[in-house]
Parts: C-alpha cells; sequence; structure tokens
DNA sequence: GCCCTATATGTGCTTATGCGAATAGAGGGA
DNA sequence: TCCCTCTATTCGCATAAGCACATATAGGGC
C-alpha cells in the first residue's frame, strides 16, 4: 500500500471515529453504526476503505463480522501512537463514552447485569 | 485544524514527496519544482495546501518563498516521526539524491565549488 | 425450506480534488 | 519606468469521494 493511500483513508471524519473506536476495542458494524448513529450501509462502506487499506482487519463470527484495527508493522506502531495523541477532544472521547454506555445497555438487556 | 483535514493534506503523493524534501531542509519554490520535475504552479499549489493545513510556513526571501515543515506542537513530533519511518523507500530516497545533485550543480555554475 | 438479523454492494447524484494552461502579482536591477 | 525572475491564482475539465436509498448476500434458528 502506497504511504498516501493511507492517508486518504484517515482522511476522513467517520472513518477517524470508526479508528478511534476499533483502536479501544472490536466492534461488530452493526455495534459501530448505533454508536455512531449513521448508517449502517454507510459504515460497511468505510470499513471496507479501511480494511482494503490495510489498517482493519475484518473476522467473521456467525452472522456478525468484527472489525479490529491491523497497525502491526513498525510504521504502523509510530503511525499509532500519532493517532492515540491525536484522538483527544471531540468528537472521538465522547463516541468512546457513547460506545461504554451501550455496552452496558447491551448488559442490562440480555440480563448479563445487576 | 481538524485532524482529518491534516490527512486529506497528506493524501496526495507529490505533497508527501514535498514534505520529505522540506523534512530535510528548507527549499524555495522554483528549487522544489526542479528537483520533482513538476510545473511551478502545480508545486505552488501543493504547498499552499499543506500551508493551509498548517504542516509548513513560507518565508519570503526577495523574490523568493522559501518554505520549511511546522510540525511543532506535541501531536505534530509524533506525526514527524511517523513520516520519517514512513519516507524511507521510493521515491522519497531517491528525491533527496536529485535535491543533492542540483544543489551540489548549482554551487559550481555560481562558482562557490572547485 | 422460510424467515429474521447482520452485512455488503449497486445506483445515481452532488461535491471535492487534481491537473494543465494561461495569466496575474511581487520583487529586484538597470 | 521597463524588464526579468519567481511565485500565486484563475479557469475549465476530468476524475474521485461521499452519501442516501434500494437491494443483494450470508448465517442461524425454526
Amino acid at each position: 500500500m502506497e504511504l498516501h493511500r493511507t492517508f486518504r483513508a484517515l482522511a476522513d471524519p467517520t472513518r477517524l471515529r470508526l479508528l478511534n473506536l476499533l483502536l479501544n476495542e472490536p466492534e461488530c458494524v452493526c455495534d459501530l453504526a448505533a454508536i455512531l448513529g449513521l448508517p449502517q450501509p454507510l459504515i460497511s462502506r468505510h470499513l471496507a476503505y479501511l480494511r482494503s487499506a490495510g489498517l482493519v482487519r475484518d473476522r467473521r463470527s456467525g452472522t456478525r463480522v468484527n472489525y479490529s484495527v491491523a497497525l502491526d508493522g513498525e510504521n504502523a506502531q509510530a503511525l499509532a501512537i500519532f493517532l492515540r495523541h491525536a484522538f483527544q477532544g471531540e468528537p472521538f472521547e465522547e463516541d468512546l463514552q457513547t460506545c461504554r454506555r451501550q455496552t452496558a445497555g447491551r448488559l442490562v438487556v440480555s440480563g448479563e447485569a445487576s
């Protein structure tokens, strides 16, 4: 993958929000769509874009597909460090809050809490 | 500047080549155009793009305008580290070679060598 | 097989981007 | 002032991106 394509994959606010969430923990498409409040096809397309840039991985689990970041090499590690720095402030921290709220909600609904 | 705009500025091969050269040392527009073998208006436009993204600075000196990288803050430092990693291989190293050759040539022409 | 949920893709539209070519503007020397 | 060099901007066009909407595909439970 050429360098400018990596940056192009990062040059979109929605994709950055997705990476921010995935840098926290792997998520499936439907959860990501719910957290960001955006349509599922939009999320799916952006994830495909990130995947084709080699920034995330997908792994099917039943009907769901879990995505996780794929920043392994030496270069990718340097990029991950920059991203963690850059993902401070809004909307990134707010998205993580929403993620935690919705995870908690799902646990309650499915009876895993209380 | 929002994060995705920074990445958008980096999402172009010519702008990356320019940043690679400027990360080595400041250069004026005409030298950059000569090193990359690209039209001057094109270089000027890309530099304006990088400047509006806060990645480079310009400083007029006579009829020339010297550009230099502007990666000062903490985030920017993390980005600079990643870029130095990423600017290995082609065409970046080749551009640095061309830069050195042309600088040497200018010194000879202007009688500063031998 | 049928149905339901989750995910991916096709279509059409609007907007943004990158480029060449021409031109405008700025600065210095005679 | 005139001219020359260096730099920036405008215009027109071709291509790419992002989105909403509709639809196709995949997997699991019955």
